[in-house]
RNA sequence: CGGGGCGUAGCUCAGUUUGGUAGAGUGCUUGGUUUGGGACCAAGAUGCCGCAGGUUCAAGUCCUGUCGCCCCGACCA
């Protein structure tokens, strides 16, 4: 990609209000806010949360849930049948807007759509378990937003639904699910954890959110040194689930339990059947009796999850994509003596299936240099008075500063490893 | 929804106390010198001072209302 004709423009100072890695963005214009809470996203943002969706879908699908696309704009009658349509418009936090056959919403959340999705297929106790997901937009007024892409009113969400014959077959995949989502952030590279949460609008039992430390987080948790023990401070008025904590765990002593402030990535819930029997959805057993649907759910916020990588990786100088997501491998900036010798090696890693970035701007090889760790690229490539000098190639590791000089073959060979 | 703060150039903000020609930095345009960690010199362009009323000879500045934005809290898949 030609640097160009992006349309970007950095800019030379940084806010100070909202968590460093989403100033950074701001700064690096890959985040524009358009409205309180509601902001368009740059190409390397949405490059990286490409690749972040990625991780989702390949990981769940190796975990046999498949993908499926639900409407975000849904008629008020589906909202009626789960009873939630004035629960929602109640606590103001749902969209909701005229049309020429009655009303609307923006999905705040999926279970009555999904519900409506797959009701008439699975009629049977043949036909289960179901694990159905989706990637789309959420919908939600927030009563405050923060933190750029850590809680807006729009954003990207994954979603997904279980359905099974059996209170025990839906526990079952609730492990399942929950091994899926700490693979998906481990191969993120994020450090998270399982921590015991309570339910509120969901309804339901069981529920467990994912957590990453960042005292940018919203969230404060209790958990004990060996991490076997991990809950969101608001359980703390449920004694119920306390209850059941130290049932589970024998040795469970509240003293050692230490606070630590967190960001939710993701949050997984065991439904039960309330929206199934709200919503009629039913299944013939063996022995044909109509039985509602056992449901879990399964949601990951991804531009939250985006908005902690950038948190977790980021110095005073911009961002460090870590290679996983990176929106580009690398950057060559040059001198502009050295224009066509960039541009042939532009062409070269382009040949090679290597994400590069040529910096064509006019503008001074030192304010491009600022620019590549602004934005945040594994690898600098510079062509300028060294070139010159050695005619090898001169690449920079962001991370590490670390500084190579390489001939075009063995350019490639470390960028493509 | 409570508390606090802010709306002035594309962006970040000064100017409001005490009413009297609209400012700076950065960005942008042109020319020149430069060119390795956000260069320098010179010349330019850029404003419904959030919006609507009011007070006044005169309002960015005072008063009333309104809309928007940020932070803290409450809330929260």
């Amino acid at each position: 990609m030609k640097m160009r004709r992006m349309g970007i423009k950095t800019k030379h100072d940084r806010g100070c209000d909202e968590a460093i890695s989403q100033e950074i963005l701001f700064q690096a214009s890959q985040l524009k806010r358009h409205a309180a809470g509601i902001y368009g996203l740059g190409n390397f943002l949405i490059r990286a949360r490409n690749k972040v969706v990625d991780v989702i879908r390949e990981t769940l699908e190796d975990f046999d849930c498949s993908e499926i696309s639900l409407p975000i704009m849904q008629p008020r009658t589906i909202w009626e049948s789960s009873g939630r349509w004035s629960t929602y418009v109640d606590s103001k936090q749902m969209f909701t807007f005229d049309g020429r056959n009655g009303q609307y919403c923006l999905a705040p959340t999926g279970e009555e759509i999904v519900l409506d999705f797959v009701r008439e297929n699975i009629a049977s106790y043949k036909d289960l378990p179901v694990n159905v997901f989706q990637i789309g937009n959420k919908y939600r007024d927030e009563l405050r937003v923060r933190g750029g892409l850590l809680r807006s009113k729009e954003f990207l969400m994954k979603d997904g639904y279980s359905f099974h014959s059996s209170f025990q077959d839906m526990e079952r995949e609730y492990g399942e699910m929950k091994k899926c989502y700490m693979k998906i952030f481990s191969k993120l590279g994020l450090d998270a954890i399982a921590v015991k949460a309570i339910s509120a609008e969901m309804g339901g039992k069981n529920s467990e959110e994912f957590m990453c430390f960042s005292p940018v987080g919203e969230d404060k948790i209790l958990i004990n040194p060996d991490r076997t023990i991990a809950l969101n401070t608001e359980v703390l008025d449920h004694p119920e689930i306390l209850a059941q904590i130290s049932q589970k765990n024998p040795d469970f002593n509240m003293n050692e339990l230490e606070e630590a402030q967190c960001i939710e990535l993701g949050h997984i819930f065991e439904l039960g059947t309330f929206y199934s029997k709200n919503m009629d959805g039913y299944y013939v057993n063996s022995e044909g009796q109509k039985k509602p649907y056992y449901m879990g759910c399964y949601g990951i916020g991804i531009n939250r999850t985006l908005g902690a990588i950038c948190e977790n990786n980021c110095d005073q100088d911009g961002l460090i994509w870590p290679k996983s997501v990176a929106p580009y491998e690398c950057v060559i900036i040059y001198l502009p003596d050295f224009e066509k010798e960039s541009n042939e090696l532009y062409g070269a890693l382009k040949k090679a299936k290597i994400d590069v970035v040529l910096d064509d701007r006019t503008s001074r090889l030192g304010s491009k240099i600022k620019d590549s760790k602004l934005l945040g690229f594994p690898y600098m490539i510079l062509v300028g008075k060294k070139f010159e000098q050695n005619h090898l190639f001169e690449i920079e590791d962001r991370k590490t500063s670390e500084k190579l000089f390489l001939n075009q073959e063995n350019l490639i060979e470390l960028l493509k490893k």
